[in-house]
DNA sequence: GCCGTTTTCGGCCCGACTGTTTTCAGTCG
């Protein structure tokens, strides 16, 4: 049992309880617990199977959630789930996924119009039928069509490296127009998560409705959504939508920091205000009617005891807490990385020679690079035998005597057989400086198989680096199921670094497997798998993945000077 | 449904925009 999968029914749950039209703060204890379940790093199941009490240990989890979560590790189901979905008509659940309509319509489409489906309400809307219902009219009916007709397959969060490139260039388009003094990128894409659903924008500015009128006049603009003079929002033609907020400059900090979120960690921080007297909201910090702040972020922790909390540790997993206690850690950031440790070059599926990687890398100030090229058992991307390693090993230390301030290391990605052994001949590997090991075939094996071939792996003497543990590709395919615990474990018995590969579309180790790495007293590397010059600068996707990951700059070796890092690398050799 | 150095009951974060309404419910973030 996914801890995946017990989420999605408790989100359900909460969906159907909605439109019963339940207690608010009841359906709210559905949605925050199947966050807490999704989030956690360790099967829930395991912690049913260990412990009866332990499940009530979670936030937000008491005696109810508790006995609902055991019911569906041991039935695969939930009664009470089962129960409201004969409750509820047919079909509002599917419906409420449609932007704009919410239990309350749903509802009465699914129980007025029998509409079952979101094709059943794209016909219902072109008949014309949904115009007199109550609470619709002419302009409500046009929507939903416009929202059909919008839809594409497949809809997805968009990656983070993309989403980047197009809420940066709405920035630039909002910082034209005069008397614009401030303007970020806020919500969860500075939180830092690997993709986004939206992007949020703050802009400060005394003129709103100047500043809405030119937000909706980016050119890549395909419809408006809201438009007034202090929030807007829109859809760009790649279907990404960016939502707007100005505001003054002594609401700024207050602003952003609402804006921020996430939705969980303000919820959080507006208790303890309450607890001290204070609301708290977008404008600022108020003791009744009197403002005690709001122009900076600092101004919100300030009013609630705490010292200044990184965007990314945001999300309502311990941060508050750590913060009290004055145990932050103290993040690694993009200027703390020495060395770049896994790259390609055309002697396997690279785009750049040896060379020319090289001579990138030194001009982004590294210390220190590896090379790591494929091995033979990737035989579509041509990947080097033992004699291609032996020779390029000349060929880079040809390169080292040449270069002034970089040194680059040899290294390989090898691949992991089936059954745990490795794709290059131990004396092969024992003469590299950095040996990578990584799994990109039979990534769907059985866990308990795949566990072995993870162990096996790690247990090599050679072995430095487990890259990209899980395989897995964002939006493309799940990666590798094994017990991640165990592999931990090894890791750490064995000396072998966890990569943060931050290639945009892996960023593998994720956010909560970081930090269950680190917590188990496992190193990290971050690296970017460059396969050309330019994919260097992914570096600042990994970094900001490891920071979700409470890293701080001690968790990640490459952050140390050369000599250092190679200290620790070969530790266990 | 959760939670408690104010509480085991009575709280639970807060506000803007839209569209359908004649003062506000629904939706969203």
């Amino acid at each position: 049992m996914e801890n995946a999968e017990i989420a999605r029914l408790f989100r359900e749950m909460a969906e159907l309880l909605e439109i019963e039209g339940a207690n608010a703060f009841r359906i709210r204890a559905y949605r925050n617990a199947a966050r807490v379940v999704e989030e956690h790093a360790e099967p829930i199941a395991d912690l049913v199977a260990r412990d009866g009490k332990a499940l009530q240990e979670l936030p937000g989890i008491g005696a109810d959630l508790a006995g609902k979560i055991e019911e569906i590790v041991r039935t695969g189901s939930l009664r009470a789930l089962k129960a409201a979905q004969r409750e509820a008509p047919r079909g509002a659940v599917e419906l409420m996924r449609v932007p704009g309509i919410g239990p309350a319509k749903a509802r009465v489409l699914a129980e007025q119009l029998g509409v079952r489906s979101v094709a059943g309400l794209a016909r219902a809307a072109k008949a014309g039928k949904i115009a007199g219902l109550p609470g619709f009219g002419a302009r409500s009916q046009q929507k939903i069509l416009d929202e059909l007709s919008a839809r594409t397959a497949g809809e997805h969060r968009i990656s983070r490296a993309v989403a980047a490139q197009y809420g940066e260039s709405m920035l630039a388009h909002l910082r034209e127009l005069p008397g614009v003094t401030r303007a970020d990128i806020a919500g969860s894409f500075r939180r830092g998560r690997e993709t986004v659903g939206d992007l949020d924008i703050l802009v400060e500015c005394t003129d709103g409705q100047a500043v809405s009128d030119r937000f909706v006049a980016f050119p890549e603009v395909r419809e408006v959504l809201a438009h007034g003079p202090t929030k807007a929002s829109v859809v760009l033609r790649s279907g990404l939508q960016i939502d707007l907020r100005v505001l003054a400059a002594a609401s700024y900090g207050a602003g952003l920091y609402y804006f921020t979120g996430s939705k969980a960690h303000n919820i959080a921080i507006r208790r303890l205000g309450q607890q001290r007297g204070l609301k708290i909201n977008e404008y600022g910090v108020f003791r009744g009617k009197k403002r005690l702040g709001g122009a900076g972020e600092m101004d919100v922790f300030r009013a609630v005891g705490l010292p200044f909390i990184p965007p990314e540790l945001r999300e309502d997993r311990g941060e508050i807490e750590a913060a009290r206690r004055k145990q932050l850690p103290d993040l690694v950031t993009l200027a703390d990385i020495r060395g770049d440790l896994q790259m390609h070059s055309t002697d396997s599926d690279g785009r750049a020679s040896l060379d020319e990687m090289a001579e990138a890398a030194e001009a982004m100030g590294y210390e220190y690079i590896a090379i790591t090229d494929h091995g033979p058992m990737l035989r579509m991307v041509q990947g080097l035998d033992d004699a291609g390693f032996r020779r390029q090993r000349r060929k880079i230390d040809r390169l080292n005597a040449r270069l002034k301030t970089l040194t680059v290391l040899a290294g390989a990605e090898v691949d992991v057989h089936a059954d745990g052994t490795l794709d290059l001949a131990d004396e092969t590997l024992a003469a590299l400086d950095i040996v990578f090991v990584a799994l990109h075939a039979q990534l769907d094996l059985p866990p308990e198989r795949q566990t072995e071939r993870v162990l096996k792996a790690l247990s090599h003497p050679s072995v430095d680096v487990f890259a990209h543990p899980t395989g897995r590709l964002i939006n493309g395919r799940r990666g590798a199921r094994f017990d991640l615990d165990r592999a931990l474990r090894a890791a750490v018995d064995h000396g072998v670094l966890l990569e943060v590969d931050a290639q945009p579309e892996r960023l593998d180790l994720d956010d909560t497997a970081v930090r269950a790495a680190i917590a188990a007293g496992a190193h990290l590397v971050i690296d970017t798998d460059a396969h050309a010059p330019a994919e260097l600068r992914f570096m600042r996707w990994g970094v900001d993945q490891a920071r979700r990951g409470w890293a701080a700059k001690s968790a990640v070796a490459n952050t140390r000077p050369l000599s250092r890092f190679l200290k620790l690398l070969h530790a266990h050799r």
